[in-house]
DNA sequence: TATGAATGAGGCTTCATTCAT
DNA sequence: TATGAATGAAGCCTCATTCAT
């Protein structure tokens, strides 16, 4: 349809634009002149390209979610890594996509995913299908005997992937540092925390002076 | 003048009825009348209580964290406790409070703690302190070697907090099963997850056949 | 009905708390709680003695007004005054009714005099009669002809009360200086002004020397 | 893309129904849809083109009043015109401005001119520099002795405009005949009996047997 | 495709007035 | 008289969406 060329694409530039502005000011505090302005184009291309304000939000959401589930999906996949592995790699991707694309991120954890009452209901369907995905990898890990037997599966998904969410939300919101060097940190951490737990091991350290 | 006997408190009245529409229909989707009728009163009457639409949510919010930080506090304060004691009194109260006031509690995560450019950005400060909070029982439990060095006390209290919330956000969205013996198990369970960790311990656990 | 002994008379209370009020903040731009505040006394006390707001406004248009009506007719009564003397004593009386009680004069003239769309018009009536009691000053000059034929005495009343009017203007907007020297000179100056007229008369005055 | 041809210039379509219902009304008793009804378009379009309903009065009067200010300043470089034919002047264009746009005139003087604790005190300063035009006129008068030296030129503008805008009220309320007729001869007579007064001359005027 | 003028329902807020005590 | 809580109509302004060009 477009993509050609010297051509640039509008449709990607209006959707491009929206990411900004609804990182910036917030989808509900936002007008869509003001997405319309921030790509430079005018106000009713907007609407030749989608059929309202909130399309954009879904589409942009689906696209992005589509792909953590791709990803997922295909880290599980992966039959000679352990389930631990399987997590870092999902710690590290959804990571990885906030470092690349924060605006991106920010939107749907902000706007999608921890908005109950609008568009989290509409994609209740498509988030808890992430969940769900984690919660393979774990079941996995209980049967191998690897994990507990008393949390289930679908329990230690959440606690993983909130864990997760919030250290992306502290960052947004500059309740923790945000460097390169953290979130690569962040993304083995995390899975440390979270599988090996926040306490030392009985056996496996000896014992930690102070 | 108010809260006596039959007299009933019709701030207190539309306070209420805030929480079961924001709840209900969220922030954004109700309109001032909505609480209006919710609370059996006049239009009129909630502008001569509160300001705009937006104060009462503050208060909703500023009301409850406030007994929140205090609860942490106290929690932090009881010297009989290990860390690892303090956090599950810490998750039991944030799951009681959910678990007697779930309205209350999806408003204050959907509407504040995770709503980014509204009133998240306004009460920073506030939702900072929890997290502090937090990450001073964690910090203490470092220092005494319980907890490992290599994860920070803050990243540690952004995982604690943010397992916690999301188990909220799952009973709230009916992504977990949410019954009072979910509830009671969850306490422990979030704790012995993030501290105790999803893995086996080495040692401690001898073998589990999946 | 009041006004005994140390009793307070609330309403006159009100009454002055409206005049200060309207003068400050305009008729429009305030609200009846602010005449309550001002005077001192419950929100609901101001409608136990006036109707509405509204008719405080007319109130005290009508009895300053009256009083205005009294005094000229009383000054044209004096069989010994020429009607410069008469007009003399006219815009002195105006002009001492502004010293005497700036924020009451600046409410009639600015929301009720000069207010064509609201209080004006309802009291038109009365603010015609004052005009037709100067004209009545000016026709007894015409006929003994001191005044000049060719001015109707409608006409030369609208442009002596107009003067008089904006001066009080002047002073209420900071555009004239406002002093007590300069509000008793503005007394014979304008009736020198008007009946006088602004250019050196042909032969009274032999010549200026610019 | 306006003024054209058939094309209606929307903008002006709806600053004229402005005029229209401002004056009809009054501004503070008209509702924007009423001149969005006196204009014919829907509601949204006028805050299409003006941020607010005040927006409108203000551009109305500042349009208006920028345009007496500029024929003052024309008229008092006409060198070979007296001081007095300069006023003469002044009050003609006053005057024609109300006989072409009655309307226009009315909603400047009354709610602007005249409107003390509203649009009135937001233009003092362009007020302002009307009576200082006139005055420059009437400075210029005194130094050459033709005006008495103990009225100052910034007292005797005041009381010229003040006529003027007295009579124009008074048409406006009905309170003088108005008809072409009149507005023509009160050009004249205004100037007449602010400069030559209302007195006849002592000299000048024989005697005139009333 | 592209523009931006035009539409109009929706909703917050104000505030004069009433009323129960 | 005195209080101030309670009422609810009114109106400004916003802004998503449509439409003519």
């Amino acid at each position: 349809m477009s993509g050609r060329s010297g051509a640039v694409d509008k449709r990607r530039l209006i959707l491009d634009a929206a990411i900004t502005v609804f990182a910036r000011q917030g989808f509900h505090h936002c007008r869509v002149s003001d997405v319309a302005d921030q790509a430079g184009v005018a106000y009713g291309l907007v609407y030749h390209y989608f059929d309202s304000k909130e399309q954009m939000l879904n589409e942009l959401f689906l696209e992005r979610w589509q792909i953590m589930l791709d990803a997922i999906g295909e880290i599980d996949a992966k039959t000679d890594l352990t389930p631990r592995q399987k997590l870092r790699e999902v710690a590290g991707f959804i990571i990885d996509s906030y470092r690349h694309e924060p605006d991106l991120m920010k939107v749907i954890i902000v706007e999608v995913t921890r908005a109950a009452n609008s568009f989290g209901r509409l994609h209740l369907e498509k988030i808890r299908e992430a969940y769900n995905r984690i919660a393979v990898i774990v079941e996995a890990a209980r049967r191998d005997g690897t994990f507990k037997q008393d949390i289930s599966s679908e329990f230690a998904a959440m606690c993983f992937y909130g864990a997760i969410e919030q250290l992306l939300s502290g960052w947004i919101f500059d309740l923790l540092p945000a460097t390169e060097d953290e979130f690569e940190r962040a993304k083995s951490l995390v899975v440390e925390a979270i599988c090996g737990g926040l306490e030392v091991s009985p056996s496996s350290t000896p014992a930690v002076s102070g």
